[in-house]
DNA sequence: CACGCATTTAGTGGATACACTAAAGCCGAT
DNA sequence: ATCGGCTTTAGTGTATCCACTAAATGCGTG
């Protein structure tokens, strides 16, 4: 549970939490998003809970139901077409990104992948933020807000499932070298190779999701 | 000036009705949109007309300015990025809808291809929203809600360009012979045909689209 | 005449009160 | 015990009021 009491809270700001709830899995699958109980809880009105909750609506994060809203439910179906979109754009962003970075986009790849490099056994949840926030300056370099925009969200449509991909076996490990040789193609200029790096990163990624899924299934919660 | 007397408003209404004012250029880009003003023109309160902003505003329909949010302005490099991804996008959408598409979806894009056609002489907006909902019946088809949606999403970024691209000399029976010639290759089954069909399709709206803007620069309105 | 400062005001953000709707509970009849 | 209809109630939708902020405006001064 995010914390509640100590931070005055706004509409922007409810918004930020509860889509932090959402994405950590704070809030479980098909839970309720109560107007009443979500003013309480953060000590407002309903009135900026009410612009909170329309945006993650809009988000795809909650879903109308009978009685309001609540955390969607993620079906496989949905997840593999997500993914093979994203793996779409984000070989279009790598490329985009070989092309048009600069040298400072450079260094912030650098670092983020730096730090990444020198965690020792990060948490699921550290592993989800960084990982977003390496594929989110690749969006950066690639000066698309367009293009960024719609990655943005898309990568929020399934951090909700139960765990990240990047707590399976090595992956984490994998995860970074794949990283570190987008990086080296975009720093190097070349679209092409970036594509396909990250083509193939998020088809891995792909693949290890759908087993995530299977195994989810066969012994459910 | 889209109606506002006889019909009760409730925010989805709203915000339906400022989208189209929006999309048809009945609003003009830079447009400031009041809250004040458009309850007292729909006669409600603020409350949905807020409700019915914010939403806009995630669309990326409107801007947030120094007072308030107003229509978004359109920049030609935008305007290329996000022509960039449909063509990406449309293609992918085509061959899936080749794939998955079931008679019914075919029998719609039909009927939507004869009405077209049947057509003499149609107007700017006829064009623009008989185009729209045949694109719109294309993401039907690939039963994919994800890429649909997205799809949606982008189209509504573009269209609230001055002109549509289907009024420029016979562009409009190009546009349906294309048309034709992709809902050929969905019927067939043909992913691979359908997918360049759609792609070429979009690259050439995307020209035209180009040409448009550097003829309104050399002569602003 | 231009510049700086105080004042006004246009406009949004949040709180609260009221209206409406439909699901859930309840009770009696069969 | 079960079904039909009534009542309750949980929950959202809208209206209105107050609070706050920052752009525009006017006025006095150099």
């Amino acid at each position: 549970m995010t914390a509640s009491t100590g931070t005055r809270h706004d509409g922007d700001s409810i918004h930020r939490a509860l889509r932090e709830d959402i994405l950590s899995g704070a809030s479980r699958s098909g839970e309720a998003m109560r107007e009443v109980t979500l003013a309480e809880r953060f000590g407002v009105s309903r009135t900026p809970v009410r612009q909170a909750l329309g945006r993650l609506e809009q988000e795809r994060l909650l879903e109308r139901g009978a009685r309001g809203l609540f955390v969607k439910r993620v079906d496989a179906r949905e997840v593999v077409q997500v993914y093979d979109i994203r793996i779409m754009l984000e070989a279009e962003c790598a490329s985009q990104a070989a092309l048009s970075r600069d040298s400072s986009d450079i260094a912030r790849l650098q670092g983020l992948l730096e730090r990444d490099q020198s965690l020792t056994d990060p948490s699921d949840r550290e592993r989800t933020v960084n990982n977003l926030e390496f594929h989110s300056a690749i969006g950066v370099a690639a000066h698309n807000p367009v293009l960024t925009d719609l990655l943005q969200r898309l990568s929020s449509h399934l951090i909700h499932t139960p765990r990240s991909t990047l707590s399976v076996g090595n992956r984490w490990a994998e995860a970074l070298q794949e990283h570190a040789s987008i990086l080296a193609a975009i720093s190097d200029r070349d679209g092409i190779r970036a594509s396909s790096l990250a083509r193939r990163h998020m088809e891995r990624a792909r693949e290890i999701r759908l087993d995530l899924i299977r195994a989810e299934f066969s012994q459910p919660s």
